[in-house]
DNA sequence: CACCCGTGGGC
DNA sequence: TGCCCAAGGGT
């Protein structure tokens, strides 16, 4: 045993025993000495739902896809519009599409099994460097560098790497496949991903309880959140646009789809203008659907990764559900089961209900 | 490499 | 309130 694992590997390792999270798509390291495998399927999903997500966020969505589709087979046979609106809600849905792809590229080109190394589990839509050696470590224990947010905070502390990321990955993912122990490779992953998450925090760090104090080179210092080096962030530009939101007889809302690329591709939405930079939204009802009695409601504002959206949602009822290109009436009572992402459900809850104090709709239920 | 791609929570 | 962040991947 080299100096490195006794150092930092071990006591990781043994912190990892004593203090990891207890999570539904993980085999506990007790578990894991009793004979317990780890489901490739359920990390992959986790794995998949985890990217830029937090664990909170993804729970309830890695309980219903589990409990819905029970294994690669059923998620491959599920219907495309099925698996985006469980998705909804959980964001970046290029996601959820790369999702069931990769589910039917296993059932028909792999014979139903995950492959168990980094290089085929690469050539697999949604899986890139970070996916393909998670899967390849924490569901066949093999020796695989992962790198993730958390690691590259531990390790750029651990080593005080002052070089900016994102250049400093390639050095990371050398001195963590230093760092990574032939016995229990993926349970180190994880150790890693949990120390990272629990104690070496993007704020305050709890550098007093952690495993690898007496090694970290920047335990206790006062720069300890310094790391890693990040390059500056740009600012997000403001777009705007305009949102029609047609109630029908009963309650029905009139949703069309999405195309399949770029910003909610394929999932469903109410008709709208485009989003620029300039005063779309004060085009009035121009481009709605049909013409009609349009009444503004309110305005949206919603938080996209690189732009701010403020979505004027104009309301107009028609009983007579007027049939539109492309479009289709959904009933009251279906609008939970559609792909809506959550700008649209709150474009939708201020139509309904213009009273309400923010657009945010209720979890769970759109009414 | 730089940019696109969601959402919700913490402070 | 505004900014940061979260088990990144695709192009």
């Amino acid at each position: 045993m080299n100096h490195i694992e006794q150092t930092i590997t071990k006591p990781i390792l043994s912190w990892y025993d004593k203090h990891h999270r207890d999570l539904p798509w993980r085999v506990s390291p007790a578990e894991r000495s009793r004979g317990v495998k780890p489901s490739p399927y359920r990390v992959w999903l986790s794995e998949i739902m985890l990217q830029q997500t937090t664990v909170q966020a993804v729970r309830p969505y890695f309980t219903s896809f589990l409990e819905r589709w029970p294994d690669v087979a059923a998620l491959a046979a599920a219907k495309n519009d099925d698996v985006m609106s469980a998705w909804a809600g959980l964001g970046y849905y290029s996601r959820a599409r790369n999702l069931k792809k990769c589910a039917e590229i296993v059932v028909a080109h792999h014979d139903g099994r995950f492959p168990d190394d980094v290089i085929e589990l690469k050539k697999l839509p949604g899986i890139g460097d970070y996916t393909a050696a998670a899967v390849a470590t924490i569901a066949f224990d093999r020796h695989a560098a992962v790198v993730d947010g958390n690691i590259e905070r531990v390790v750029s502390r651990l080593f005080r790497l002052t070089t900016p990321l994102p250049a400093l990955k390639r050095d990371i993912k050398t001195r963590m496949s230093d760092l990574t122990p032939v016995e229990r490779p993926g349970d180190f992953a994880q150790a890693m991903m949990d120390l990272g998450a629990m104690v070496c925090s993007p704020k305050r760090p709890a550098c007093g309880v952690c495993p690898v104090r007496e090694t970290c080179l920047s335990a206790g210092r006062d720069d300890a959140e310094a790391f890693p080096f990040k390059p500056p962030k740009k600012k997000r530009p403001v777009r705007r646009g305009a949102a029609f939101v047609a109630i029908g007889q009963d309650g029905a809302v009139l949703l069309r789809r999405r195309i399949e690329s770029g910003l909610l591709g394929g999932m469903a939405e109410v008709p709208t203008t485009g989003w620029t930079a300039s005063a779309d939204g004060a085009l009035g009802t121009e481009a709605a659907p049909f013409a009609g009695d349009w009444t503004l409601s309110g305005t949206v504002r919603h938080i996209f990764t690189h732009f701010e959206l403020h979505l004027d949602v104009y309301r107009g009822n028609f009983p007579e559900r007027p049939a539109s290109d492309g479009s289709w009436w959904s009933p009251r009572g279906d609008l939970d089961n559609e792909a809506l992402p959550t700008v649209m459900k709150k474009a939708i809850a201020i139509a309904i209900d213009p009273n309400r104090q923010t657009a945010r709709p209720q979890k769970g239920t759109m009414i």
